[in-house]
DNA sequence: CTTGAGAATCGGCAATAGACGAATAGGTCT
DNA sequence: AGACCTATTCGTCTATTGCCGATTCTCAAG
């Protein structure tokens, strides 16, 4: 797991025609200070700012490396959040994000939360929320058993699906319509396109699907605040 | 694709502690001389002689960024035949093999040919089939589209529909039971496991779901023999 | 043996990286 | 206002890189 980010941020800053700005870009990722990362590298803060700003047009994969470690490193040392984030091959869970909301939540104030656009305007959106669950559905369409799916329906299928990762949205509606349990509404994140039988489908199953171009922290940030 | 490889090769790389032993490897993985390597960089051959010694500890990410794209340049100058294997993404098509038979065969007759095993008993096999198709399941359900089906069903849907990399079946069954066009036949080769539901979904189709532990190619060879 | 191709070694040098520290800037809080 | 924290800019210096070319090495074929 750690291997594989260590792998994409080295990659990525080695590649980069702006190695600097990458750099930064990934600092300010993992929340880390440049004070804390020249003090981590045993440098002078000034370096870090010289990095930062492309003062070196070609730095060295050592010095690379030092930086890439160091991000990883103070991350772990408080926990490791973001590199959990960031983990590319989570043979984890599916489950990006699951909350049960603490109080019922009306689909329309959902939809309105996370910006959402309505793909069903047939279908009517008098619905209670009592939760939502986050999803890659790439991941969850190459791991997906009968036991997920009890996981990703939580302690009620009265809930909103949102689904990242989303190509044509055809696949999460086919896995909604292949299985008994139906949730109260689907939320596709950023789809690249939504195909008219994933609309159909929806319609079929009388289920709101609804798209957000929201980017997936903001979205969870959202849905959250929902209770 | 190639900018996958690329960010990989570039982050092995950059992270190894021996740099030119990681870029020889490289080299060598995309069967590229030093001598074509330096002419494609426009340097002496003595200089790669001493990167991939280690003469330099620590390379500037502009020269590791040089010495990759150049792997990626002449693979793709001779056809990319390594590129294509690394890929990490690879977006080819999911179909492994198409025929339309040149007679009809009887759906007992490819299921004895195959030497398969009937999941379905209570379904009749008297269908005829004008042809087949063989499915990277996996990769079609990532990268399948509406125009995919109808690559899928070639020229007739009276053809038996074949998956390979089967694990439960039931995705397969899923995006068959979402299309109106109907195979007349559904065969799982080597699956892991038929999930319950993959059955019950072929029996509401009226499709017999057969499966065979035959290898792909073994199976091409019988079904191609057919007709 | 000779020849040629691919590779290795190493001295040399201009350009740049790695790092320091002084001076400066911006923002927040008391 | 002063103090403190974070960040920036830039001159400077030493170490190292990027690259050349001459020389040598290895191996296979004729």
């Amino acid at each position: 797991m750690r291997d594989q980010v260590r792998e994409k941020v080295a990659g990525e800053i080695c590649l980069s025609d702006e190695p600097g700005k990458t750099i930064r870009k990934w600092r300010e990722q993992f929340h880390i200070s440049q004070q804390e990362l020249s003090k981590h590298l045993g440098v002078s803060p000034s370096v870090i700012s010289d990095y930062e700003a492309g003062r070196r047009k070609s730095p060295g994969i050592v010095t690379v490396r030092k930086i890439v470690d160091a991000f990883l490193d103070i991350d772990e040392k408080t926990g490791g959040q973001i590199l959990k984030q960031y983990s590319l091959a989570a043979k984890t869970d599916s489950i990006i994000s699951i909350k049960e909301f603490a109080k019922e939540v009306l689909a329309t104030e959902l939809v309105d939360m996370i910006e959402g656009d309505n793909l069903t305007p047939a279908i009517g959106l008098d619905k209670h929320i009592h939760g939502y669950t986050v999803i890659d559905s790439i991941r969850a369409i190459t791991s997906l058993n009968s036991f997920d799916y009890l996981k990703i329906y939580g302690w009620s299928s009265q809930r909103a699906l949102v689904f990242t990762g989303v190509k044509f949205g055809r696949s999460p509606m086919i896995a909604i319509r292949a299985h008994p349990l139906k949730p109260a509404i689907v939320v596709y994140q950023k789809p690249e396109q939504v195909d008219e039988l994933a609309i159909r489908l929806a319609e079929l199953e009388g289920i709101p699907l609804i798209r957000t171009e929201l980017p997936v922290s903001d979205l969870i940030e959202g849905l959250q605040s929902l209770g």
